[in-house]
DNA sequence: TTACAATCTTAGTCTTGTCTAAGTTTTTGG
DNA sequence: CCAAAAACTTAGACAAGACTAAGATTGTAA
């Protein structure tokens, strides 16, 4: 069999810190990927090795990691979709706890397609502070 | 420590398809579990075991499964939060295969709060066929 | 009632992703 | 420039959840 390239949903929030990590610092280090995903450098390393594997990332024992060309791409991806998922949450008033929790929970099982109805229902509800305003009054008790 | 009773994910879809066949047939067979989960009869073996090592059925080998009120608060529950996506997906006018996908994989990630917002936005929804139109127009193509 | 089919369980293995503990490499401060 | 600290890796273990193959139980039809 060919390998499956799975980019599972552990691989994809490693990816993500990464490419933040790059963007914030202009690297991204086992000790912060760890500390931002909540587990062990022992973990990181694993997952690292991984995704060299997968062609995502070049790794290089002890010297650190970069994207390729097509961990790049997918990270943006998996960036631009938590994003937008954020924003859609945020129009309903609930705790930044909350929408964080959930964002990162369902941003994995989101399709092309799904993502671009909610992209546009996102924007519509930017351009409709009636109906924003109507739904954070029901959400939050009454 | 006091067994975390995880209520995983996987148990989840496991506790679904039980209410199912249950509200569907009067009762739950390995063999259609499996079949409607895609996953093997020892898998739904092992899973009934661990169902009732943490109190969401009576199981008893060779002779079925039932829920306990307990697991049959937490199936419906989940069944409803199931039943609540789809209904908001379908007014993008995605297609079933998509939305079915796609609720399967975010169903275990929205909380309580999200549910709600979720809610009150199909209804929302059920109640502005225009803003409907529009999105579904968006949604396809252009 | 007996034999076959269907269903179910067990045993053993695999994969993914996690951890801790221990050891290595790199960085840094004096 | 070198010792201590920080960062990193390896080794080994574990848990969940899946699989296959083989064996046990139950249901059914003749």
């Amino acid at each position: 069999m060919p390998k499956p390239s799975s980019t599972s949903i552990a691989s994809q929030d490693y990816l993500e810190q990464i490419f933040h990590l790059i963007a914030l610092k202009g690297y991204a280090r086992s000790v912060d990927i760890a500390a931002n995903l909540g587990v062990s450098q022992a973990s990181v390393s694993a997952m690292l090795k991984r995704l060299g594997a997968d062609g995502l990332v070049v790794y290089e024992k002890y010297r650190g990691v970069i994207l390729t060309p097509k961990g790049s791409d997918l990270a943006q991806h998996i960036i631009r979709r938590h994003e937008v998922l954020t924003r859609l949450l945020r129009h309903f008033g609930l705790d930044e706890e909350t929408i964080y929790r959930d964002v990162e929970g369902m941003e994995h099982h989101i399709s092309a397609q799904t993502l671009k109805a909610f992209t546009l229902l996102a924007n519509e509800l930017d351009q409709n502070p009636a109906l924003c305003r109507t739904l954070k009054r029901k959400v939050r008790g009454k």
